[in-house]
DNA sequence: AAGATGATAAAGATGATATCTTTAGTTCGA
DNA sequence: TCGAACTAAAGATATCATCTTTATCATCTT
């Protein structure tokens, strides 16, 4: 084989079938992947040039310009254009991976009931973790989306914003960049249809019960903070339920 | 251009001049995405060959080549070769994301501690649904995986993988396709640093548990079974936070 | 002789290469 | 500070290679 292979040549793995058969850009993704988990490869790392890529795999720029494409989609790379540019390995970015999973979703199709539940998953113990770990910034960045609550209450489409952005914060305080990033995921995808049945009186509950989460996290209470969101977020996914039959039915 | 911009409902695109800062294959990814969301396609529909792709947004085979290396790395279309090959749209692959999400969490550098509660997360509530949902077909499973429990419970690593496979079958039986995709993609990333401090008392202990944890769901008892299940991954938490503290601190 | 099977060629589509122009940043010097 | 030179990606065009499907034709069997 005239092309030279990224891997070294003692690798036992580098003439199997799986890896031969594959186009040479995957070979190039697979091997920067590779070298990410084993740590060979940090963040800020560069790897050069679309021109310095393809000569070391002995291939073509297009096929560099191919494996950075998908690199840049995995988010395992940043593109920069201009002197001192190409490419270089990325900070993790976790909106694109809660595109990643949105799409995923969207593909498999699942239902509102499943959405609901897992996010009943997530935000429950992301309450229960923000007891315990959130700090005074955490809470004061809590206390202003409740003002952010007041001021937009009136507003169906800006309220619904809000509570999305207090639901999100309350992830942060957490400190579990794992929980942000699924809550993250799962709000891209119920966005769309959810600003319907919030009547006036809906609204106040949800900001009552929202102030309340407030408290009980500032008061360190995880248990009680768990029960009140698992009890929250229960109320969404029976709204949301209906919404999602009467859509369908009619 | 990975990142996707999909919530536009009401952007008609279509005779939108060249936005600055965007290239032209991100454009097409953005469209996909958009009409993918909004139901327009679905898993199946053709795009067309790169030619079609190319013709249909003005640019060179080059730009549709780009677009489609985005959008085969986000899972969202499959490409053929050969004659009535090109791209379509892809049906869910969960493996697919997550690899994106292992990659992700590598990049933000999460710790153990923030990888298994989100694990608890996860499972806790799949264990849940799994006392409430599982059919008869979902405990012959479990059932088939405690006999290979006792099949493996010799071999460490194949030890490891069964209880992995346990774990994944206890989220099936909840049929909530999210948390499965969710808690694949936790095991993809903890995989790798699972098989220490896995002593024979140990893998007794967890085969004990487990069985109970598959009598409670065939008792539909949801709320023991997430308590037991609670337990269990705390369990595993406090030795994977262990094992991660005397590896890193020596 | 009719139908089934196998080989072959043609067409369609991606994979890959080479070369070029344009556009967007960076660096450096006046 | 501003601008010019440089660098590198974005994009275009042409060409060849490789893989797939499909249609055709020859051969073999019944």
């Amino acid at each position: 084989m005239a092309v030279i292979p990224f891997r070294k040549p003692h690798d036992p793995w580098a003439f199997e079938p799986t890896r031969s058969g594959a186009t040479l850009s995957s070979r190039i993704v697979e091997e920067v992947c590779t070298a990410l988990f084993d740590k060979r490869l940090a963040p800020g790392d560069r790897l050069g040039t679309e021109k310095d890529i393809a000569e070391q795999a002995g291939a073509s720029r297009i096929v560099a310009r191919d494996a950075l494409r998908t690199l840049q989609a995995l988010g395992v790379v940043e593109i920069k254009v201009g002197a001192g540019g190409g490419a270089r390995i990325a900070r993790g970015n976790p909106a694109l991976f809660a595109e990643a999973l949105a799409v995923q979703l969207t593909l498999a199709g699942v239902s509102v009931r499943e959405m609901m539940d897992a996010q009943r998953a997530i935000e429950t113990t992301a309450a229960e973790l923000a007891a315990e770990n959130a700090t005074a910034e955490d809470l004061a960045t809590l206390r202003e989306s409740l003002a952010e609550h007041e001021a937009t209450i009136a507003d169906d489409a800006a309220y619904t914003r809000t509570c999305m952005r207090f639901h999100l914060a309350v992830a942060e305080a957490s400190h579990n960049r794992v929980l942000v990033a699924q809550l993250l995921s799962l709000q891209h995808v119920s966005w769309p249809a959810q600003n319907r049945t919030l009547t006036a009186p809906v609204a106040r509950h949800i900001l009552d019960v929202h102030r309340e989460l407030v408290d009980v996290i500032a008061s360190r209470d995880a248990a009680v903070a768990r029960r009140l969101m698992d009890d929250h977020v229960k109320m969404i996914r029976a709204r949301r339920v209906s919404e999602d039959q009467t859509s369908t039915c009619c």
